[in-house]
DNA sequence: TCTCTATTGTAGCACTCGCTACATTCCTCT
DNA sequence: AGAGGAATGTAGCGAGTGCTACAATAGAGA
């Protein structure tokens, strides 16, 4: 009731998530051990058991605090696009995965992948919900006289995952030279 | 100078190498520490540590011997498809990426993007490796009318990694609605 | 036989890991 | 003011980490 917030704010789930999540999307999934996550949270790793319960329920609620980041920053990063083809399209999108902005998930991102694949909790929810933000947003920027906007969302997310996966083990060429091979309109 | 073996050390290095290279792709590369590889390969730490020098050069090892294996795997598991199009090109190699040999490699596979990504040695140089090598069999398998395989395999597999990542993230049919949106001829 | 070097075993160091026991402080409600 | 729960600090446990010091063995060349 009474304003006045000089204090520092209490230490809930809320207000750790948030720091905790800048320290993995900067050191990564693999390292994020409890006393490191307590001091880039500002608390002991005692603290983040206690708020938690354990380290698994911790990661968890970190995956999904972190998908919800993503979405923010999509909304942020990304800018209409409105293309006159399929392919102006996923030009486009390629070169806005490419803000610097988006640099920290997509390393986190192939963290995330490893885990679902490995089933580890709250691995594949998160992606889940990652990809699926990402569906939602490219439908919107597909060309307005596409005959299949949804469908065509689907098939550049599929391309461009598949190029940003290559680009990151160093065969972007490769991807680069396929697109071109290809003609992305409408069956 | 000798006819005796000059190089005893290669030999021991080489015997541990398919051991742990086992145990990683049954257990990953995330929990692969010496004293648990060391077990896989019927020896101590302190000798992975002797033959290796660190466990950073022994990584860097294992990593292109599984790029090896992989190579050998692929042979042994993916026969030849000869299609009429690219899409049934498509088709079937997906077929056979679900083949339970393969398995274990797409599981260690977004271990070593994870690493890629990261920057830790040899994981790119693997990681390249891996994609080279699937990239040069999926040249040879794309129809014989194609007037341009290369960059017709190129297509396909960047359409194929994405569809692999997306089913490992729970998005398999976003995949499949995709590949139904869109023409793969060649353009 | 006698070195000499390559290989291997035994212990252990200094560290991090997740987690817990115990005590103490803080805040709120009565 | 006092009670009682929530929140936090201190200290540490047992296990695991990469790696090393030191000594013992083995086997080949002189």
């Amino acid at each position: 009731m009474s304003p006045a917030p000089s204090r520092p704010e209490k230490l809930s789930r809320e207000t750790l998530l948030p720091l905790m999540a800048a320290h993995v999307l900067e050191h990564g999934l693999g390292g994020a051990s409890l006393r490191p996550l307590a001091k880039a949270a500002g608390t002991s790793d005692r603290m983040l058991v206690y708020h938690f319960g354990n380290k698994e329920t911790l990661i968890v609620e970190l995956l999904d605090h972190i998908a919800g980041v993503y979405s923010a920053t999509l909304d942020m990063a990304l800018g209409d696009i409105r293309p006159a083809s399929r392919r102006e399209c996923f030009d486009r999108v390629m070169d806005q995965a490419a803000n610097p902005a988006m640099r920290p998930f997509m390393v986190l991102w192939w963290d995330i992948v490893a885990g679902a694949a490995r089933n580890l909790p709250g691995y594949e929810v998160a992606a889940q919900k990652m990809i699926a933000r990402q569906l939602d947003w490219l439908i919107r920027q597909m060309p307005v006289d596409d005959p299949d906007p949804e469908g065509g969302a689907r098939l550049l997310l599929t391309l461009m995952e598949g190029s940003l996966m290559l680009g990151t083990v160093g065969h972007a060429k490769t991807a680069r030279d396929g697109l071109l091979a290809g003609d992305l309109s409408p069956s």
